[in-house]
DNA sequence: CTGAAAGCGCTTACAG
DNA sequence: CTGAAAGCGCTTACAG
């Protein structure tokens, strides 16, 4: 007869471990958890991932990471994969587009959404995106702008969304109705800022000042700038949505709208723990995150040319 | 009698998919392919992930990518539960060092090493460090320097170990010889390159020009010198190793050394699909890709003080 | 070539 | 409380 210590012995000595398969299989539980992401190589994604590992690391659970490269059909293949392997998924989905007979809906996961959302019964962790993108509104507008371009993402996502109601809502207050042609939808990518912010410079009126509604097409848009040889903030002031890590070395550090990325990813670990290992049937969440401004010196008053007087250079 | 075409169709219709623990359990294939890297948040590593993507999504292998943090702990949990969940790997380790009894040579599933070295039968995807090295060295040489510094990751690791030598053989080859304190060792982190920097400015013989051994510590160590107000490159010439993707927009925008990291990633999932589906008895293969240097402007002659001749204003 | 049976390695519900 | 047996959903080797 071997005692309980002598088989705890010889299970650290063989370094056994239960086969997961046979324990899934048998079980129905993964010890899995999925996250999602549109692209890895983004670093807010990034570091999103960083803060659920942070709390899943410790649990007995593994985190898979998956990459949608901002593509539907590259997320369908994902999920029909990926759902029957895992026991929760937190997903920030591509778009909300198109969304009918998706496996995410035929596939009973717990699922938190995160960033993005989707039509659904789902927790939820995003963050005040009409909030922020009004203090970046408020914000040109109090250094004199009236000529105020935005580049956006797609208004089928809710930041997209968020983003331009909270930036126009915030310039009505002010008495500013935005030209149609300075609102420009991009991708969130940093060729699609590039390109919006060549399509604004050649413009009959130019903006004074761009609102670009996340971090890669602050990214672009700079950039594009830069190749026009358009001074930052002297002829244009540009402010953008989500921290950018690098922006102190930059020629003109870009003020932006921040959030803390790392408390999103945690708070969403949380959440679908929670739902994991207590009740299911608890009311879903729906967590809202705060913003802040951080002021660097890409913004300043619009440009004056010389001897004018008045408010702005581009006025008709 | 159904035909198979009405099978078919059921299959679809119902969306079936065998249950992959099922699958797993009797025919011990797993469909999934391992990509372990020490730092997700590290856009190099991030860009390797999407080469290896690139090519396995189009195939019938999932990839599950995890993040060791730099952390041997991290790394042994991780690989202690990936290796038993994965048909093949792809692994950049976190140290050469303490690797007796891991469970990478215990639990053998085919594994290509990226990047970082580690004693055994593998196959293997690296760059050329010591040419890569010896090209930042010859660059700075070319401008003027001999008061020539190195911020580098620890020598346990090969990348380490190969930029050590590549410099200083160049160095040599030039007749110069590095001061043993302008050689700092650091963590291949953007703090530990920020605190080497701060070590070097405060040396009695302050280098007139760096090399930092990785992108990481090529910011911290920048980001330094803008905190202590020393101008790039008039005072302190930098050359970074890998690129950074925001670099266009710095204030001094750096000089490093380049590779092709997406085809790095490329490589490294082509010869472990290979090793999967061909002959496992294969002879190892070891792939070294090329750098290239990319010249922008925080390299410069080392500082000449007002009336001085001669060659750096640091000698003795 | 086709179809029924065995068995992958566990966990769990059940009989003793 | 303990131990033997059933069975999770597949794949594959085997009998017909």
């Amino acid at each position: 007869m071997r005692s309980a210590a002598a088989i705890q012995e010889a299970i650290a000595e063989l370094n056994y471990r239960p086969t997961p398969a046979a324990r899934t299989l048998r079980s129905g539980v993964h010890h899995t958890i999925a996250v999602v992401v549109p692209d890895i190589t983004n670093p807010y994604f990034a570091r999103l991932v960083k803060g659920i590992e942070s709390v899943a690391r410790p649990g007995p659970y593994s985190v898979l990471i998956a990459n949608t490269d901002e593509s539907r059909e590259i997320e369908e293949e994902i999920l029909d994969d990926v759902l029957r392997r895992v026991d929760g998924l937190i997903f920030v989905p591509t778009t909300e587009q198109d969304r009918d007979a998706g496996s995410l809906t035929r596939i009973g996961v717990p699922t938190v959404l995160l960033d993005r959302d989707l039509p659904g019964d789902y927790d939820r962790v995003f963050v005040d995106n009409s909030g922020g993108a009004a203090l970046a509104a408020q914000h040109l507008i109090g250094l004199g702008h009236r000529e105020i371009a935005i580049i956006n993402g797609p208004l089928t996502t809710r930041p997209g969304r968020g983003r331009h109601d909270g930036f126009i809502t915030a310039l009505a207050e002010a008495g500013i109705e935005i030209r149609p042609e300075h609102e420009v939808i991009a991708d969130f990518r940093e060729t699609g800022g590039y390109d919006a912010m060549l399509r604004l410079l050649a413009l009959p009126t130019v903006p004074t000042a761009v609102f670009c509604a996340n971090n890669l097409m602050t990214l672009g848009a700079l950039k594009a700038l830069q190749s026009m040889r358009v001074a930052v903030p002297e002829r244009m002031s540009v402010i953008g949505f989500d921290d950018i890590d690098t922006a102190p070395l930059f020629r003109s550090p870009p003020t932006v709208i921040e959030r803390s990325v790392l408390d999103q990813g945690v708070l969403a670990a949380r959440l679908l723990f929670t739902r994991l290992t207590g009740d299911r049937s608890m009311e879903m969440q729906h967590i809202i995150l705060p913003t802040r401004l951080i002021e660097r010196s890409s913004c300043a008053a619009p440009y004056t040319p010389p001897g004018a007087s008045g408010r702005g250079a581009a006025r008709r």
